[in-house]
DNA sequence: TAATGTTTAATTGTATACAACCAAATTTAT
DNA sequence: ATAAATTTGGTTGTATACAATTAAACATTA
């Protein structure tokens, strides 16, 4: 018998037999590949999905940016001054609903797209991946996100 | 037609398409599934990452530690700090060489396994996968992981 | 062996993440 | 209408992440 499964009650605590890490170190370093990417734009990984949302959707409210990454107030109110600031984005409260904040597109910030549209294929230019690879993984960490939420 | 595939230039911006964000959000969302079962023990993902490869290996460097979990010292530095306060770990210079620090289990440290022993487990049943999917997945994740380090 | 270079942690500063709490605006129930 | 409940962002505090820099210990070499 050379099974390569966990058998021992402690095996399950090893490291190398946790699918939690793998996910956890996979998604640091593919934000770590977009990094050098994101840094001639000035962007950060997280501010480079807001505007993923934005230059399809041109304006959003905090919420509805919120149910689409999976990220609450705590994050994305520092995050969307922070992008304020450069002047990417506006904020401002919806008239027809005072509690509501509407994310729009600044014409800097729709302008970045032009400059950022390079980006997915040079990343995936990283990885030695086939289309049909990464489309599968895409699909099983979307089944597992699903799970999950 | 009416490809699923991404088309227009555009496309490749959107969220939907990516393969970053289902991996960033899959490892939050499995995190904050740990949450709950590491709470028990007053313990947080990385703390819980860094005991796995402690109670299988008694003790490490930092250096070692952070080989391990692709991280560097400004981040381990003030985790283990947090850990040593909490009497979960020894933190002591190597004799031999005493630019590296030796991270070793405390009693307290080493006893906290017993009751750490279910959590795999009880993470594993709130997943509705299949085993085979699962251990599918951490293979694509492991390569995927190969390609970024 | 003295100067140079390398390795290892620690430190500093910035940017997420997120739980817990708060306040204002809106909606619902009475 | 008005008290109670809900929704929405903001704030606070803690804990990662990580780039960049520093300092001490060790190794190498002229």
């Amino acid at each position: 018998m050379h099974s390569t499964e966990p058998t021992a009650e402690t095996d399950f605590l090893k490291l190398e037999n946790q699918l939690c890490f793998p996910l956890y170190a996979a998604s640091r370093m593919l934000t770590k590949a977009y990094q050098p990417l994101l840094l001639a734009l000035d962007l950060t990984y997280p501010q480079y999905l807001v505007f993923m949302l934005l230059w399809e959707h041109e304006q959003l409210t905090v919420k509805e940016l919120g149910e689409k990454l999976l990220l609450d107030s705590g994050t994305l109110t520092p995050l969307l001054k922070r992008m304020e600031q450069k002047q990417w984005v506006s904020r401002r409260r919806d008239p027809e609903d005072e509690r509501s904040v509407i994310i729009g597109l600044t014409p800097t910030g729709r302008a970045l797209q032009a400059q950022a549209c390079r980006i997915p294929e040079q990343l995936l230019g990283k990885l030695a991946m086939s289309p049909a690879e990464i489309s599968a993984l895409r699909t099983q960490l979307t089944h597992l996100l699903a799970q999950l939420t």
